[in-house]
DNA sequence: AGTTAGCACTCAAACACCGCGAGTGCTAAA
DNA sequence: TTTAGCACTCGCGGTGTTTGAGTGCTAACT
């Protein structure tokens, strides 16, 4: 659907006009704003086109208007250019990421974290997925006289750690046992397919010492699955009850939406590469109908591993905001990157 | 402060016709309530006195009673007794504790959940304090080429562990070395004792190994302070948005609250032992003047480890929440004892 | 001294009404 | 195609009005 350069300008002129107001905005407020040389009566005409072809939309007959998805949709998609983030912005998201950035998971959690301080909304991120990842190695540590932790690292550079607890009494020498056996049959074998099926094929190689190993080979599992699935960081998410955009019902949803892991990570996983906009009810879920999601992914080794995202309001400043989540996200992946390689 | 024993049943027909109705009471539907065979004009007259004395309070002219502050705390004070729950809610109780709880962090966490998930309300724990623990062992895993995990085992039974990279390349037999010197230094040394000074001398008995050392021991100085650190677990805080008890803009206020975890740590902190119950702005902190928190610690081998939280509206059924708050508790500091003595 | 019936009084909540002003759509002329 | 002019619409804020629950007070009763 293309429109006329003077419908394009109006257009813009409208839903940025609304994103700083917050109120509808009118035929007059559009002359100066748009820099057009005609009267309020031919933009009324064009306004009325546009409210046709739904793009825009009166709340009551005797305001002016206000933009529909559709209208934020064709906005984020033709309208806007990358904007070009502050230098003093840039080094205070570096800054805020690295902090005792010790682990993947730490650089994630300080990217939801400086993302949500700077633009006032919630922000998402989810930790590196295991899903493509192998075991790099499994290291026991004893814990007490029955107790033991089974520490797993993969290829992918998570570390996952287990605590266990066995009938017998663990000796030095039992773990090294565990050590050398256990590694063996799991070193290089894909996370996806270490089931039930594999532990108990496994379990039966060992004859005799698979009767020891149940709880063991229970806590390995337990680890795969821990690294196989992406944890969520949300930080933030109660600032969107102090959105003025939000009406206070609308915000109460989306929180009661991202308290809800299942709906973020479905959210999340559909986005395969790059980034997306999800604009009210585009994302398909009815508590999200009043806001939009900025969701982009980074990468480790060129291989998608997680994704960063941002929800607020659908009265936003995009521009900005789609410009700070890939920054970010980019930032983080480097750092992640960094970590990991050398 | 004693009340005449029919001022007593007056105050707590109100207290619980409110908790229930939540609207103001008034003096006809006391008669009923407190089966006292006097008219509504004696009730008005005690009801008077009551407020006169702070424990009532009229929204305005032409409406019933509320209780006040002070009225709760009386309430709650002298007019409850423990409630017995349901054989079935205590054992849905213990099954929600009991579920995947390999470590205590996963045991609080669930505790949390499921009071939360009972009440509606939020749910605040705390993991084990080691503040008074000592390193029961320190083991080291190589994670990479120039990276390696300090895994710290406390004598509380935490497990804590950090990545950290080196300049070098980290061999088996440096690490073992790193083993067998770091324990001799470590073991059984209280974590509080351990600082940047204690490194230091600790560093200095090295020699020429000092250098490879550095950051070795900022990765053990770093978990020793995750594990003197208590980690707070809050559930369900979303839960408050929903309910009718509170007005939009309090229970706001309590999330904002709560999502600092500064405030929280200090409000739980103040709880020394046993159960209590903060009501309004007894708390000092503005943003519950119009909520009630329930607290209680649980033990560890006699020693008070954690505390476990209950927020929500001042509107709250005192009696129930109270005994689920401490059966909750008792039975995650059984688990947690359990978990670790054996 | 404590209790009660009766009554005048108060005040929040719900509802209707009204004037304003911003902004519109339409029409007829340029 | 654009524009000036004009009648029209409707949300918003402010102002009565009514209703009803619940009170405090007083004077009589036990």
């Amino acid at each position: 659907m293309e429109l006329r350069e003077r419908k394009q300008k109006i257009l813009k002129a409208v839903v940025e006009n609304y994103i700083h107001s917050g109120v509808a905005v009118g035929s007059k407020a559009l002359i100066e704003q748009t820099g057009l040389n005609v009267s309020s009566a031919t933009i009324r005409n064009e306004l009325a086109d546009l409210e046709r072809n739904g793009y825009l939309l009166q709340p009551h007959t005797s305001a002016g208007r206000v933009p529909t998805q559709k209208g934020y949709r064709y906005y984020v998609d033709n309208l806007i250019k990358g904007s070009n983030l502050s230098d003093r912005l840039k080094s205070h998201i570096e800054n805020a990421i690295e902090t005792g950035a010790d682990a993947p998971e730490r650089i994630l959690s300080n990217t939801a974290q400086v993302l949500s301080k700077l633009t006032g909304m919630a922000s998402i991120t989810t930790t590196p997925s295991g899903i493509n990842a192998r075991v790099h190695k499994i290291r026991f540590v004893i814990t007490g006289r029955h107790t033991c932790m089974a520490v797993l690292i993969t290829s992918n550079g998570m570390v996952k750690s287990r605590l266990f607890r066995v009938e017998f009494v663990v000796t030095p020498e039992l773990v090294s046992m565990f050590d050398k056996v256990l590694n063996e049959a799991f070193v290089g074998v894909p996370l996806k397919d270490i089931d039930r099926a594999f532990l108990q094929s496994v379990g039966a190689s060992f004859g005799e010492l698979s009767l020891f190993m149940a709880d063991v080979l229970f806590a390995i599992l337990d680890s795969v699955k821990q690294a196989m699935q992406q944890s969520i960081n949300i930080s933030g998410s109660t600032n969107l009850l102090f959105l003025s955009e939000y009406d206070m019902l609308g915000a109460r949803d989306v929180l009661k939406f991202l308290s809800d892991s299942e709906n973020v990570s479905t959210l999340l996983s559909e986005n395969i590469k790059g980034t997306k906009v999800f604009l009210g009810k585009e994302s398909g879920y009815y508590e999200l109908s009043g806001s939009m999601v900025i969701t982009t992914t980074y990468e480790i080794g060129n291989q998608t591993a997680g994704a960063v995202a941002l929800v607020g309001p659908l009265r936003a400043d995009y521009q900005t905001l789609i410009s700070m989540v890939e920054y970010a996200s980019d930032y983080a992946s480097k750092l992640i990157g960094e970590l990991l390689e050398v």
